[in-house]
DNA sequence: CGGAGTGTAACT
DNA sequence: AGTTACACTCCG
């Protein structure tokens, strides 16, 4: 497994999964686990991997050094959100490791992709990546080697939030907002939109009221893209 | 202290050292630094620093990045003998990147500064290439994960055994005698066979106990090589 | 300036 | 003690 790039089952398609062993210093001997996604870019680190998958990747249960899921991680995700309700209303919000959703209103899930949206957090991003994550992000989602279901899944879910946010106060808008964005930028690659209109289809109640704003969003963010 | 060449106290005399910092790219920000010999070569990290300055001077706690001596880097020394480890049995001589030439002052308490302060030594001789080049071998044998540096693993490893086998004495026997070999090691220019003599002539009184054990162990390991 | 390779603080 | 995650070094 040195040293060569290889398929890793548990992600999606195109990505590699790479072992190298450090060879001297005070840790030789010991390995390192690197990841490649499609386009070549090279991931040290759960984190990193998380960053760049973000909500739309359960990685929870991924063991980044095997390369595979192990169901027995999941009970290890939580305490994230005590520390908010231990102390005040701020505190910095959790970009890290596990899963953005709970961040938000916690009746509805919310994926933090928003975070995503904003790269100019501490961490050292660049700018350009900023558009491009998102994409990204998504397409692999779709194409996820967890065949259909997944990306069904993947649909549902999306179209989950828009339903539970209307019947909402104000307040959520902003939220809604930036799922439809999301989305947005999820179609705006090409056969995409194609996607949707099937979706809708299916839950032509769920997408109806929402879809106005989910145009104008796309609108935008396409004209900021070129 | 960006793109200005200035003394450093903690170099001898004519030495400069310089900071740049990065303008542009994912590392914008960040700086190198670079030091200037009297002659005007130009170093670049602090291997090269140490290949070119060799065993006279102990860069073992000296800082790169700010020229600065830093005592407490004194414990961080790192080694090369990593399979060490698994044998509890005695304290880990320390023969590590600083030179072990060190190793045998601390016992005799040579203080490395008065060195450093006496730029006469071989620093300010820089156009000699002649004294240079043969300081080159031993660095690159004890720095160096090249197979010079692993025979010279070996061969200290293996005099441990025999040292232990005789039951010269506890603890601080064991570093006495590594660090016998290390200096013998360490100013041979030739054969060890040969170093090892040098050693004993020098320092007779010193030497005398742990001469025999020591050329024992040579031998043996001599062997083992051919 | 980039980035593979290594060091090491912070966690578990 | 062992692992993780990422800062840093060194050299191309």
């Amino acid at each position: 497994m040195e040293r060569k790039r290889m398929d890793c089952p548990a992600l999606p398609t195109g990505w590699k999964k790479e072992e190298v062993i450090r060879k001297s210093g005070l840790s030789a001997g010991k390995s390192d686990v690197y990841y490649y996604s499609p386009s070549g870019k090279k991931f040290r680190s759960k984190p990193q991997l998380s960053r760049y998958l973000g909500n739309t990747v359960d990685l929870g249960c991924f063991d980044f050094r095997t390369g595979k899921m192990m169901p027995s991680k999941l009970q290890k995700n939580k305490q994230r959100l005590r520390n908010e309700h231990l102390s005040q209303s701020k505190g910095k919000p959790d970009l890290n490791t596990a899963l953005p959703i709970r961040q938000t209103a916690s009746i509805f899930k919310q994926p933090v992709t928003k975070v995503t949206n904003h790269p100019s957090n501490k961490v050292k991003s660049d700018p350009q990546r900023a558009i491009e994550q998102p994409r990204q992000l998504f397409w692999e989602k779709r194409l996820q080697g967890l065949t259909a279901s997944d990306v069904t899944e993947q649909i549902i879910r999306t179209m989950e939030l828009p339903k539970g946010l209307q019947g909402v106060g104000p307040g959520n808008t902003d939220e809604t907002l930036l799922s439809a964005i999301a989305s947005a930028l999820h179609t705006s690659s090409a056969p995409i939109t194609g996607q949707l209109s099937a979706a809708v289809e299916k839950n032509p109640a769920v997408w109806l009221n929402v879809t106005q704003p989910l145009c104008k969003a796309f609108m935008v963010t396409d004209e900021d893209i070129r």
